[in-house]
DNA sequence: AATTGGGTCAACCGCCGAAAC
DNA sequence: AGTTTCGGCGGTTGACCCAAT
């Protein structure tokens, strides 16, 4: 005997999501975090499996997602990224925190690779160029021994573990000096950047959730702000999801005067069938993206930093790159940890790169904020500190015991329905084993 | 106005390793 | 230890849109 099924598999529902289905997800997803498909489908009595849950969560709602719209450095960082590690797409997407997996496949698919075919210009023949320098370093050749094939393979590995290494170094360095970090190209206004239909997450679920920042027309400023939003948000969904399922007048609710929605309307109308856009677009991605916590993607102080040593690597500077190429692994490891660099890196004798873990605990299952790891947090941080730091949790506890997850709030998903902070610190026990 | 063909992208499929029983 | 499912991933499909004819 194996394990239980975790739903019927005869009567379930496929297609694309209507927007009732999405709202019972994101009301089960705020209630028992990202992680459980299992019991998702039986739990929301959605007729979906739970393997198209966590696709329509980690591709669709899941907030932070920007859709559309690739700026012209996310697709030099494709292109590079593309050409170094081939079509391992979850990995590239880990290294553009706002994009999922499947569209920057697709996008590879439908944009970029026919633009590489195609014979360039003279600018885009130079990056074409350079692509293909890239693009031959894969052992396609099959004259080449395994071993040789093999020993790639390693260096690959390698030096993609490095660069996530330094990134994170990075990015930890920069995002000390709290600038704004989330990475929204000049050229877009952020109504530009949303205009897709579904285009944002934070959209998506506002869109579900209509009063989910009501009353506050700016971009939250204060956490008590935030709090105050994030109250009308959860009880609302509260209220939903105690009758997902409902009829008519619950869903116009939901939905609006004008909510007889087809979805496949949506895109024809670009929401202006919802009448919150405006509300809408008082939400950043950004905020929203602290009010959950996904699984999938490293949070990692989520975006990237400003235009850094590897990302010039990753773009253009091919004179860069060979540096950084003939840098030894040691070199690397250096340049990773270097004080000028990562200002904290010297007082820490741990790796820099911290995966976060796959599994929320369920909830009321999280261990109490630990005290050690607390005075250390103030220490490092004051008494206003209001993120999780995985690395001091890590030095204080080793590999082996429990892990912490980044970021009140974000990874609270007990705050955000129940508005009751999880622990008398304020600090989220989010903690998996 | 109708047809056609290419572009786009959400969602499904199948595989694999890990986890659960 | 063996079986079954889950979760994650990459490849693919098909419905929809839109411009060209």
């Amino acid at each position: 005997m194996g394990r239980p099924p975790c739903c019927d598999k005869i009567d379930v529902k496929k297609g694309p999501w209507t927007p009732e289905e999405d709202i019972i997800l994101v009301s089960y997803i705020q209630r028992n975090g990202p992680g459980n498909w299992r019991s998702a489908p039986t739990n929301t009595g959605l007729q979906r499996c739970s393997k198209s849950c966590r696709l329509r969560w980690t591709n669709y709602l899941r907030p932070g997602i920007r859709r559309g719209n690739f700026t012209e450095q996310e697709e030099k960082m494709i292109i590079h990224l593309q050409a170094l590690l081939g079509n391992r797409w979850a990995a590239i997407a880990s290294y553009l925190p706002q994009r999922t997996d499947n569209d920057i496949k697709n996008y590879w698919n439908t944009h970029l690779k026919k633009k590489l075919e195609k014979p360039l210009g003279n600018s885009d023949q130079e990056n074409h160029h350079h692509h293909e320098r890239h693009v031959n370093l894969k052992p396609r050749c099959p004259s080449r021994s395994s071993e040789a094939a093999m020993a790639r393979g390693k260096w690959e590995r390698r030096l993609q573990t490095d660069i996530h290494m330094a990134k994170q170094a990075l990015c930890e360095a920069l995002s000390i000096d709290n600038k704004p970090i989330i990475n929204i190209p000049d050229n877009l206004t952020p109504s530009q950047s949303t205009t897709a239909a579904y285009a944002s997450s934070a959209e998506n679920i506002a869109r579900l959730l209509p009063n989910w920042m009501n009353g506050s027309k700016k971009l939250s400023q204060t956490s008590s702000e935030s709090i105050g939003t994030m109250k009308t948000c959860s009880s609302l969904v509260k209220k939903q999801f105690q009758s997902p399922l409902s009829e008519d007048n619950e869903s116009s609710l939901k939905f609006g005067s004008n909510c007889k929605v087809n979805p496949h309307d949506q895109k024809k109308n670009h929401c202006s069938n919802y009448s919150y856009s405006d509300v809408t677009r008082s939400v950043s991605a950004e905020t929203s993206a602290t009010m959950f916590q996904d699984e999938s993607k490293p949070n990692m102080k989520d975006q990237m930093p400003p235009l850094s040593f590897l990302e010039k690597w990753l773009f253009d500077d091919a004179t860069t790159q060979e540096d950084l190429m003939n840098m030894t692994l040691q070199e690397r490891e250096d340049l990773c940890t270097s004080p000028s660099i990562n200002p904290r890196a010297t007082t820490s004798a741990l790796p820099l790169h911290y995966t976060l873990p796959k599994k929320l605990p369920p909830l009321g299952q999280g261990e109490p904020p630990n005290e050690e790891y607390l005075q250390e947090t103030i220490k490092e941080y004051g008494l206003n500190f209001t993120q999780d730091d995985a690395r001091v949790w890590e030095r204080l506890h080793g590999n082996g015991g429990p892990k912490r997850v980044f970021g009140i709030g974000s990874s609270d998903l007990d705050f955000v329905v129940t508005k009751t902070s999880s622990s008398s610190y304020g600090i989220t026990p989010s903690f998996v084993n």
